[in-house]
DNA sequence: GTAAAAAGATGATGTAGGTTAAGAAAATTG
DNA sequence: CAATTTTCTTAACCTACATCATCTTTTTAC
């Protein structure tokens, strides 16, 4: 089942009916993306909500010196999107990429309202999600306000552990919010203590 | 009424029948906080969700030097707690401190979650609150990876254009991620060239 | 209204991490 | 599997911002 992956993710914050389920599942549509494709560009509105069921998709952003700066990763499991241009429709600034082959489950913003009328659980599956993401997002501010870069890389590394032998080390670096080049010479130094 | 400003709020996201008005009044309380008083300390689990109505509260948190971060100001209008602590109820890392004297109106957690049930129109509302959060959030880490401190500060004054001149600069500084002494050298530094 | 505390300014010096450049290793592509 | 592209490493030098210390100004508390 394709979307096996994505009921067990909703399951945990909410029980639905196998009525509901079907209603779900008809929003939904599945979809594949090459390796190094878009989701989406800058500029554009984004108009999905996208689950990752294999492969890997990154957001980053683009800044006035060219740099990239990776916001998030979405590993199988995981949901992506540009929040601020999904609620606004407005053109965001995310890109969202795959680093890899990979298989998605999209929900339509539009769908995604008609869920909220046709099935209200899914108001609160979607606000406890959000919550969860507000809360890794506060921390992560915390965390660059007063860790050094190695203390952010020892927690990357604790709290994604599946993607640390998976992405390149260039991607995990503009996560952590250095330049490749420190991210090396740190990871030198880290392996030398050891 | 001092309900005002908070049904204002809500008003912008759901529509509320006087019936439904009534319920949720009923599950708010009132306090005033003392000017350095704490409505919670790191190590607190926290219980409510705080709306001020006047004066001026901040989260911060505390690094393993002593240094204070702060996460958030919430000036009347606004809503602040722990987010990590108050969904999780495990002990957080937010103190938050009243800057000057503020009434605040307080939901507690056990209140909102009836307000869900009662009041599932609640479950928008919030959705919708933290979503905004979360864009704001998400913009700050961008912001943080890819400007300068000059640059912040500029952002900053855009957006909280009455916190400006009504804060500390210190406090600010803190916000933005920089030493006071620098942000004294800095704003100088941009009066010079204005 | 005055003493004490907090905030702000400024100078000298220190450092985490950036930049540029160039070569080596690894991964992709056809 | 060879050619190309991408990633990684290392080195020399640079800069935005931190730290420490001292002084002035403003705010707070009694």
């Amino acid at each position: 089942m394709p979307f096996d992956l994505l009921l067990n993710n909703v399951s945990k914050y909410i029980h639905l009916t196998e009525a509901e389920k079907e209603v779900f599942f008809s929003f939904l549509q599945q979809k594949s993306i090459k390796r190094k494709a878009f989701l989406l560009d800058e500029g554009e509105i984004c108009r999905y909500s996208a689950f990752v069921t294999s492969g890997c998709l990154r957001g980053y952003t683009v800044d006035k010196n060219g740099i990239k700066h990776v916001l998030s990763f979405a590993p199988p499991g995981w949901w992506i999107a540009d929040m601020y241009s999904l609620i606004s429709q407005k053109p965001g600034i995310l890109n969202i990429e795959a680093l890899e082959d990979t298989d998605i489950i999209l929900l339509s913003k539009v769908n995604q309202e008609k869920l909220y009328n046709e099935v209200p659980k899914f108001e609160r599956f979607f606000r406890i999600l959000i919550e969860n993401s507000l809360v890794a997002n506060q921390q992560r501010i915390v965390d660059n306000m007063s860790l050094t870069a190695e203390e952010r890389y020892s927690i990357f590394c604790k709290r994604y552990p599946t993607l640390i032998d998976h992405l390149p080390q260039k991607q995990i670096a503009s996560y952590i919010g250095v330049t490749p080049e420190f991210f090396s010479r740190m990871r030198t130094g880290l392996l030398r203590k050891s």
